[in-house]
DNA sequence: AACTTGTTTTTTGCCGTTAAAAAACGTACC
DNA sequence: GGTACGTTTTTTAACGGCAAAAAACAAGTT
């Protein structure tokens, strides 16, 4: 059946409201609740009761309820139990792939993967769809999936599509007009990336959130479904990637940031030829770092 | 349960190489049969058993099966059963889609196309997923898919991409070495468009044939599966949406196949430029094509 | 009339199960 | 030892069913 990882997660979510002290004068309505938590009203209902049950909650007494007690460590639902049993593919699958001694060639079992997993064979096939755009994988009918490898060429190939969207967002984003305000969203940003320089010994690992948030920025200056979805590809890539491969982690993000700020620049300069460059050049290295991560993983890893 | 299309489909396979005279000395072995076909042997030997229940095919004698009689028509699995349950969704869905009222914004309810379609949910799910990459649907977890139209920005957005992927690869071909065998493969693919040129007035609608062999021989000249997945959605985008419009088909087809003559003269002059010119030329036109046959869509057919 | 909560209906997410199809196993023949 | 065929096992494709979550309906309140 299905699993109530919703109405965990929500209820979860109301305890860090309350200990907030957002709910001082009572909850609001279930049907505001519904769409701040963004979940049905339903749901709503159901965390509340069992905040009623665990006595967080008085019941309601002429439409106000009140806070009785505040909620504690164990009033919360483990995190094992709040996260759904798609990502809980996802993750398992990517770790399968990525640190497991899984080979390119290598024919995917949906019914092994089932059993691994402990899900079943729909969640499977389901996911395995849904990965399938992300070129590792191919389906042959009426047998299994055929895992192609997370190899250079990948790496290559992705690159050289990521070259072209991000070059053509950079110089959509450098012809907006002055008071366009991604202008004022890309120095936030800029002193972001300053702020991490600074304190870069111990939060390096902050690094990947705001590469991403970057990439975003500039390439939702002028949309284009088909970049935005590419642009999830990416992500999940790199994600994963990065989970796993720690080595350098602090050089290689002190590097980016100077590389990013140095884009950053060219962008505000307005001046295409420097836009390009400082792109390719940034986009260069990133496309090294992963292929040097790639190459090193099958030399130590892998081999036989 | 699962449908036995795959059987029905390699039994009328059998039926024609019967007819076509190729077991003239009897049926090669199981193996080969199952190779030649894309079928596995159990499935090969299911249809060597109605083969022979139907009086077309002698039991075995000494290891070697005899022709008994010419197949008839009637011996045929009528086309119907022979579709996949994906195909079928997925033709339907495409005609839910471009020929039913279907407006930008609606919900898509899984159910309820499950219940039009005779199919179960899950198929219903599985190729919702598979088509979500395509862009024009978008999932809304827990609730249903929204479509998001087939308009003139989905029209605009495919294009800025197809342009983008296509000058890269006309580009990459006219780099191709003079001994490279593509150069014989375009030649073959010139004069296979300058015969149907002159059969024009009868053979026109063959033309949506040749359009994609030739996008598809410049772009596996140097692959790159995203590129190639790409080409998967133009591919479907065209083969649904020219079957449904059928407006000036002869005189569109006949200005493409001109297009399509200069573009490969383009790449045999191996000038960048020229090439640039042509191609961006042949997609011009085509991306006004499918924006007005939109527009006129929506003006005529869809308006409340 | 818009809002709030109680109740019912519908739909999604997920599992277990079954027939079709593939793959593996076994044996014999040359 | 390789190839051909009979048999068994495993896997995929697809269905029906059930609990969670959403959505719709209903009635009461301000």
């Amino acid at each position: 059946m299905k699993s109530d990882t919703v109405y965990k997660r929500a209820f979860n979510q109301a305890l860090d409201i309350i200990v907030a002290g957002n709910w001082e004068e009572g909850p609001p309505s279930e049907t505001v609740l519904g769409r701040d938590m963004g979940v049905s009203r339903t749901t709503v209902r159901k965390v509340l009761s069992r905040l009623g049950e665990r006595h967080i909650l008085a019941a309601a007494e002429r439409g106000r309820r009140t806070i009785l007690r505040r909620p504690q460590p164990d009033d919360y639902f483990p995190d094992a139990e709040t996260t759904s049993r798609t990502q809980h593919v996802e993750s398992r699958f990517m770790d399968w792939m990525l640190r497991g001694d899984t080979r390119p060639g290598t024919l995917i079992n949906e019914l092994e993967l089932a059993r691994q997993f402990s899900v079943a064979t729909a969640s499977i096939r389901e996911f395995l769809i849904r990965f399938s755009r992300f070129g590792l994988i191919e389906k042959r009918p009426n047998s299994g999936w055929l895992f192609k490898g997370f190899t250079p060429a990948f790496a290559l190939e992705l690159f050289e599509i990521r070259v072209m969207f991000e070059l053509r967002s950079a110089r959509l984003f450098a012809m907006q007009p002055a008071d366009s305000p991604l202008w004022v969203k890309l120095e936030a940003l800029r002193a972001d990336h300053l702020k991490l320089l600074r304190e870069i010994e111990t939060r390096y690992h902050d690094f990947s959130d705001l590469d991403s948030r970057f990439h975003q920025l500039i390439s939702r200056a002028v949309p284009n479904r088909f970049i935005d979805e590419f642009y999830d590809v990416i992500s999940l890539i790199f994600h994963y990637h990065y989970q796993w491969n720690k080595k350098d982690e602090k050089q290689r993000n002190e590097a980016a940031i100077e590389e990013h700020l140095a884009y950053m620049d060219g962008l505000e300069s307005r001046d295409v030829t420097s836009v390009e460059r400082a792109c390719l050049h940034h986009l260069n290295s990133a496309r090294e770092t992963l292929l040097r991560s790639l190459m090193s993983h099958d030399e130590f890893g892998k081999s036989p």
